[in-house]
DNA sequence: GGGCTCACG
DNA sequence: ACGTACGTGAGCCCG
């Protein structure tokens, strides 16, 4: 039999550093909670025990006080941040049903040699969880230390047993009390005899196992002649260093391991986890709210006794069409391949609902055409695929006005997730598991009671979230946002998926084998200096250049050597692989990623289709994957070479539009700088007169050097900038850099004290937000871990630039799909990549949408400086920049 | 699945 | 002493 006992304040003090700041919708912090669920799950799993429990210190001052003032008086007070997550810990740990102990004058420590002893006494082997080496003095042939260490942000646990103690210490494993006697230990300000350092007092212990020992024979040891002299010094600093590291095996706890044997968690887990917003652990751990309350509970279909139906005829289905007319609103979700809709409507007292499948009723495609026009409006889940797909089915999708996702998104822009049951459970405290389609077809026939009771709770969760959300947007002023960018946007960007990229596949084929050709040469020139090896793997690579070759390695990863392009460029001149390697990196890259990443997605037509994801990113922007064409090479030569295949069709041309430095133009506005917006105002180029004006010369005397640098501290100041990664972007020392920064903000005062007075905000308000109300939560600013508090505010000082500029451009791209149509143009929208948009249009149109685009663009935003837009038109992605 | 590298704004 | 610019996505390696 085997018991685990987990030192629980040392766990979840790793827990707590080892993962970023995490809160809830209402800004509780979980992290250490979370950490310390998972880490006990993996444990568990692990080790299997029969029996679990687990200690924590307390608050009082324990016998080790008493003994020695100084004792862990240096030690800091938890950060409030984790404080506040102790009480949810132990909340927790009682609904896992995990006994917990703790005791005042003792610590976890002294505690845990007591279980350890205990059980050993009535024959159990114990496993003793922990950071804290300390507890090593425990190990025997029925306890064993799991020592679990975070270096890297990796969490390894080493097992540590009398021989793996032995063969790292060298002597048994009681006698690492007898070593902190000597040593002392700094974390616990534990002092050990003075001048005697880990080497000494390892060799010491090695030789005579004790301390007893040691100063029995005192005198005669073997030991440098200094170290006998500080021995005797400190015979009474390691007599009391001993009683302080001893663990004590004697407290009087009323524990058995049988007492501890492990039980299934308690219904309350589930609801505390579902306040924590833990669903990942919900679903992994097979958890169930059998208990919950749910109004949801009287659920339709399941039981078969509510207010339900499958409608199978059309008359039935004219008649429901004319009582959601009449209604404020509905709510909906459809079927994978539009296979059918459920329609929920009423409030949740006296809810209905009612399921159309294209299988069972008659006249399907009319009752879309019918139910998708706007004279009946909808709440939905994910409007932009649900428009895709009608629109791709020809059903003109109208009335869409809420999307529950878009609107967790805005109120939440970092919660990563926003599929229904996630809303579900952080905005109605409820969780609707996703229904299991056991078979599929049977499903799509309405035959699957089970699975239909599931997507009927889905749709009805709608009318919930979208009680409890629209009062929100409005109170945080996003109501605007919302409806007039987010909401008509679903449908721009599903017109544009639909139409997506024409591309030169032949083209795109040749260039791939002309990378090939380069490719194979440059491999064959690589192995001739090293032998053959996976030049991809940057391990292999490593051990090449830095081990065989014998090539200075300037930087290091968590894995090993570092290679990237700063390092190998470092290196250029001192090998000639440096430069083949480089190439190559260049070559692969561009064939594996573009040219077979493209075609891959090439479409029958002979266009590419991207998704948009409007939900993503933190700032506001869009992203877009399989593929991702908002990052198709332009930085190089070659690389913007790939831009030469996307082309307009037929008879057309691709119209590129983009913001002329939308970024520093908010910057400028926001701060209120009249340095910088007055440089704006003169519409030269802006980097140049930032040039001018931080190294103090007239414009004509800027040289390109200036120019750059000073390019380069407009660019970090957007990003929250420090002297260390300036100087290494621009290769000046950190000196320089300083300096620079320094004139830069004596010249922009206003940018200064816009900078510092938005960390104060962020600091006080707990979040930032863009022009448009659109916020982002920042819990990292609060922290009390220097690094992740510089993170927040650097975080404070970039995302209402970023996001402003992502609520511009999002504005601009619903007002020109609009004034496109509105003109009877044949022109569409077809990409946006951040600052830029394209429109594909007949060569004809070219004027007229170059025109439009720029005036469009330009007139969404009334700043203080100029915002500008420059279109040109070609008949490839290339020509049109 | 995480780490590294590299493509974009 | 430490770690070091914001926001993304994809391909590849490796445990």
């Amino acid at each position: 039999m085997k018991l685990m006992v987990l030192d629980g304040n040392s766990i979840v003090n790793r827990a707590f550093y080892g993962i970023r700041p995490l809160t809830t919708k209402d800004g509780l912090y979980t992290n250490a909670v979370y950490g310390f669920v998972t880490t006990l799950q993996r444990l568990l799993e692990e080790e299997q025990p029969e029996a679990l429990c687990v200690t924590f210190d307390r608050r009082e001052p324990t016998f080790r006080h008493l003994a020695y003032e100084g004792y862990k008086a240096q030690r800091k007070g938890m950060p409030e941040e984790l404080a506040m997550q102790m009480p949810v810990l132990k909340e927790v740990l009682d609904a896992m049903d995990v006994p917990r102990y703790e005791l005042a004058g003792y610590e976890a420590d002294d505690l845990i040699g007591t279980i350890s002893r205990r059980c050993e006494g009535e024959g159990w082997d114990c496993v003793v969880v922990t950071g804290d080496r300390d507890s090593l003095q425990l190990i025997t042939d029925h306890t064993r230390v799991k020592l679990v260490s975070t270096r890297m942000g990796q969490t390894t646990t080493k097992d540590m047993t009398e021989a793996a103690f032995r063969s790292d210490y060298g002597f048994a494993p009681i006698h690492m009390i007898d070593l902190k006697a000597l040593m002392g230990d700094a974390s616990d300000n534990i002092p050990g005899v003075k001048g005697i350092g880990e080497k000494t007092a390892m060799a010491l212990i090695q030789k005579y196992d004790s301390v007893e020992e040691i100063y029995r024979l005192l005198p005669e040891i073997e030991a440098k002649p200094a170290a006998i002299k500080k021995l005797e010094e400190g015979r009474e600093m390691a007599r009391m260093s001993y009683e302080l590291a001893r663990i004590h095996t004697d407290a009087p706890l009323d524990f058995s391991p049988a007492a501890n044997l492990r039980r299934p968690a308690k219904p309350a887990l589930y609801q505390v986890f579902l306040r924590l917003e833990f669903t990942k652990l919900i679903e992994k751990m097979g958890l169930t709210g059998e208990a919950a309350p749910v109004e949801m509970a009287e659920e339709p279909a399941v039981t078969g006794t509510c207010e339900s139906e499958i409608v199978a005829d059309r008359g039935r289905a004219e008649e429901l069409l004319g009582i959601f007319r009449q209604r404020d609103h509905v709510a909906c979700l459809v079927l994978p391949e539009l296979a059918g809709v459920c329609v929920e409507w009423g409030d949740r007292a006296a809810g209905r609902s009612a399921v159309f499948l294209r299988s069972r009723l008659e006249g399907y495609d009319d009752f879309l055409r019918a139910f998708f026009s706007a004279d009946i409006r909808k709440i939905s889940h994910e409007v932009k695929e649900l428009i895709r797909s009608l629109l791709a089915e020809g059903v003109p999708a109208e009335g869409l006005f809420f999307d529950a996702a878009v609107a967790g998104y805005l109120l939440d822009a970092t919660a990563g997730h926003y599929d229904l049951n996630r809303l579900s459970v952080s905005w109605l405290g409820t969780d609707v598991p996703k229904p299991s389609y056991r078979d599929p077809e049977a499903f799509t026939m309405g035959e699957d009671p089970e699975a239909l009771g599931a997507l009927m709770s889905h749709t009805a969760v709608l009318e919930g979230l979208y009680e409890k959300m629209r009062p929100r947007l409005k109170a945080l002023s996003m109501e605007p946002l919302f409806e007039t960018v987010e909401m008509p946007l679903c449908r721009v960007l599903s017109e544009m998926e639909l139409a997506g990229m024409q591309v030169d596949a032949e083209a795109l084929g040749r260039f791939g084998r002309q990378l090939t050709e380069a490719i194979e040469t440059l491999e064959q020139q690589i192995y001739s200096h090293a032998g053959q090896f996976n030049i991809n793997s940057p391990k292999q690579l490593g051990e090449v250049l830095f081990d065989r070759l014998g090539l200075p390695a300037y930087k290091k990863t968590k894995t090993g050597y570092s290679t990237n392009a700063e390092v190998l460029d470092k290196l250029r001149g001192m090998h000639p692989i440096i430069n083949e390697v480089l190439e190559y990196r260049q070559y692969t890259k561009l064939r594996s990623t573009y040219v077979d990443g493209l075609l891959k997605e090439l479409d029958s037509d002979g266009r590419i289709r991207t998704s948009f994801q409007m939900t993503v990113t933190a700032t506001g922007r869009l992203s877009s994957t399989e593929p991702n064409l908002q990052n198709i090479p332009t930085r190089t030569e070659l690389g913007s070479e790939l831009r030469r295949m996307f082309v307009a069709g037929e008879g057309n041309v691709l119209v590129d539009a983009d913001y002329s430095q939308i970024e520093l133009r908010l910057l400028a506005h926001i701060s209120g700088d009249e340095t910088m917006q007055n440089a704006f105002r003169t519409g030269e180029d802006i980097h140049a007169i930032t040039a001018s004006q931080v190294f103090g010369v007239a414009p004509a005397d800027v040289t390109p050097a200036m120019r750059r640098a000073a390019k380069a501290v407009n660019f970090g100041i957007v990003y929250g900038i420090s002297p260390f990664s300036l100087s290494q972007d621009i290769g000046v020392t950190m000196g320089e850099a300083k300096a620079y920064m320094d004139s830069y903000f004596a010249k922009y005062p206003g940018v200064k004290a816009y900078m510092d007075h938005i960390v104060e905000k962020a600091k006080a308000d707990g979040y930032v937000e863009t022009l448009m109300h659109r916020r982002r939560s920042l819990p990292e600013i609060k922290s009390s871990n220097r690094n992740t508090r510089a993170f927040g505010e650097r975080v404070a000082l970039n995302m209402p630039i970023q996001g402003t500029a992502a609520d511009i451009i999002k504005l601009a791209m619903v007002h020109v799909s609009h004034r496109l149509k509105a003109e009877g143009l044949a022109a569409k929208l077809i990409m946006q990549v951040h600052d830029e948009l394209i429109v594909e249009c007949p060569e004809g149109e070219a004027e007229q949408v170059k025109a439009l685009l720029t005036e469009e663009m330009e007139r969404v935003a009334d700043l203080s400086v100029p915002l500008t837009a420059e279109a040109h038109s070609g008949k490839n992605w290339l020509e049109a920049k």
